[in-house]
DNA sequence: CCGCGGAACTTTGCATACAAAATCATCGAA
DNA sequence: TTCGATGATTTTGTATGCAAAGTTCCGCGG
């Protein structure tokens, strides 16, 4: 509660290890490899060898083996014995779960929020949030859309007061998986999806939070609606657009690298 | 959905790697520390030493470290650099936020395995998870009944057919912080938890979703008065029973190790 | 043309070694 | 006694080595 939020960007590429020597390498590993998940540099289904990113990284092997641990137990790394690991994969239906899942878990963060937000620093920041996303929207087939959006839950989940909630919504798997989402979505109408969040948004600073949550529960089922159509449509596919790395030709099977 | 459920029990305790030599041996650490988590064996806040659990269980400390660090990546352990590993300790604050946080995942559960139970095997293993928690009400102060209670849900969440509402529930970090929650609980007024569950486990076999939610809902509820109430009394204590072990004696700081 | 060995190569999994950091124990001064 | 410094010991973090498992590639028979 004291503070509101980190200014709404949350892009942090950085650099080697050059200036900070205090933390770990594998900690060092472990931020590099996330961060070039969300920039979209590993790909679901992409193989991630060892000796590869060691050499990258300029470390052993050790640490960026215990780093590929530490994000297999996140979940955004699969790892199979004797076969090393890869970037997870989600099948579309996985995806549309997930969605239904984080209805849920943002249903509370929206509930909590709203009948905690008072006048003051957390109110500002949720405005300054919400204008974001607004700002975001011009480029709402990027990335910066699709984060503008979280980091608004980030805020709601925060300002909840559930030291959980937080704690989830921050995991490294969530935001990948919550990435993952913005590929599922071509068939939305857009102006009906800003509209949907200008009017969650102006529920929530009005302070009703029974309102606020049916509103942001029939968005979800909006989008949920949209998406399930859509997979119907595609059927067993593969998932749109994901396939244009060249990686994720589908299938539940661990296919040879490369 | 071809496999309704194992059997009500789900302690496994297996003994060293005799008898399974194709997992790796890192898969065979982590299982066992969790084992160990789950029967007490471990207490949070305790030390991990690599070196000890290496000797333990007969292996070099390379994939223990990597063990830790999958561990991390789930939160059950907590891992600080040059520091090690502790098993994590939840604040009272966090476990009663935690059980709120649940709430709203085991209302999807519940909501979309009501609507989907129809007779057949299914709902045999609902019946029969259903008894296994009143068989072991009476075991009510063990960890049996929170047990009896996870498997329940654990069934409702694959019945569900949310992919990920199933994975993310099993989680060892959720059996393990679900099992923490059995020490907040001294308050409740057992008579009324059982006949809660007998009354929540009635509608869902009815198939009324709607009414399910709301009674599942209310209970939990009901137990959340209950600990919020209970940790105001105790305001900064220690949380209750925690303490046993010796571990845990409270405050957030990173305590010297034994 | 396609499937099928099998050798050469790659990659993983685990063990070990060693320096840096933390912890612990001892001892002396306030 | 309590506090703080100091050296011995423990523990961590990383690098490296090597055997086993997996992967790739190439040539052969169908």
């Amino acid at each position: 509660m004291t503070d509101p939020a980190a200014s709404p960007s949350s892009v942090s590429a950085s650099g080697p290890a050059e200036d900070d020597s205090s933390a770990s390498l594998v900690s060092f590993v472990v931020d590099s490899i996330v961060d070039g998940v969300m920039e979209g540099r590993y790909v679901p289904g992409q193989r991630l060898i060892a000796a590869d990113l060691a050499e990258e990284y300029g470390v052993s092997r050790a640490p960026v083996r215990e780093a590929l641990h530490m994000l297999a137990g996140e979940g955004v790394v699969e790892l199979v014995a004797n076969r090393g690991a890869r970037i997870r994969r989600l099948s579309l239906q996985e995806r549309i779960d997930f969605l239904e899942f984080t209805e849920a878990i943002c249903v509370l963060g929206v509930r909590l929020a709203t009948a905690r937000l008072a006048p003051g620093p957390s109110r500002d920041a949720v405005v300054e949030h919400y204008a974001a996303i607004e700002a975001a929207w011009h480029r709402r087939h990027s990335r910066d859309f699709v984060v503008a959006l979280y980091n608004y839950h980030i805020l709601l989940n925060r300002i909840s007061g559930n030291l959980f909630l937080e704690f989830f919504y921050r995991r490294p798997y969530i935001r990948f998986y919550t990435l993952l989402l913005a590929d599922l979505v071509p068939g939305v109408h857009w102006e009906q999806y800003i509209a949907n969040y200008r009017l969650i948004h102006a529920t929530i600073l009005s302070g009703d939070s029974h309102t606020a949550v049916i509103h942001f529960s029939s968005h979800i089922r909006w989008v949920l609606r949209i998406m399930r159509s859509a997979a119907d449509g595609e059927e067993g596919a593969p998932a749109a657009r994901a396939v244009r790395g060249g990686v994720d030709p589908g299938a539940e099977a661990w296919l040879p690298g490369r």
